[in-house]
DNA sequence: CCGTATACCTAGTTATGCTAGGTATGGAAG
DNA sequence: CTTCCATACCTAGCATAACTAGGTATACGG
């Protein structure tokens, strides 16, 4: 479970360009070193909910030689949604730290 | 939302000593700096679930001059599952920061 | 030509946290 | 003394998120 930042996830992989769901997928599993690999029926209604939001427009393309994919983008939303999801990623993320330390730092 | 890490902090929040649900709220939001302000409906109910799962017991205490309250403590299975807990914790705050960051460190 | 990898999709299940209520008591304020 | 607030517990039902488990179709290698 992503347990709710999988938006985020999905936005910082198109940050660096374009690209289609399966292509989505193995990038966040690269990134993660294996950590997130992501079921399609996870991704694609994603994908689906942040266009819908406004976050991503997609294109489909069909190149001469390959099969038709469904290319995605960040909007500017999504670009200016990515700063805030990394902000919260950052909070939430520094208070989990802080209750499960105890209040102290606790060893990684 | 707490996305799935409710347990992990509820444990932790009990690792110093027992304490009742009320108290555990507090807690929590004093540890997070109130952060998590966690409502009532939300922690009764994964209290129940812990206990259920027997990484927590309970008992009734009445002090003389007091409320009844329902005191927990962590089961000998809790504190190791709020050790992996912990290590799940790491792991998956460690990955999110990488996938985020595109590969490299980002700005907090 | 057949299997595997690529590439997309969705209906339905499950879990989880939250909303929105309810009950009851102790102590402070008026 | 009575009224109100904080303490303290609880649950039913809702919303959402991610996943399971299917389905379709094409390119490419053996």
């Amino acid at each position: 479970m992503l347990k709710g930042h999988l938006d985020a996830i999905v936005l910082a992989a198109l940050e660096t360009g374009p690209a289609h769901g399966y292509a989505i997928i193995e990038t966040i599993k690269q990134r993660s070193a294996g950590t997130f690999d992501l079921p399609e029926g996870t991704v694609y209604p994603a994908l689906h909910r942040l266009e819908q939001a406004g976050l991503l427009s997609s294109a489909w393309t069909t190149p001469p030689n390959g099969r038709r994919r469904r290319v995605y983008s960040l909007t500017k939303a999504g670009s200016s949604a990515l700063g805030e999801r990394r902000k919260a990623w950052g909070r939430f993320s520094q208070a989990v730290d802080t209750v499960l330390g105890g209040g102290r730092a606790w060893p990684a």
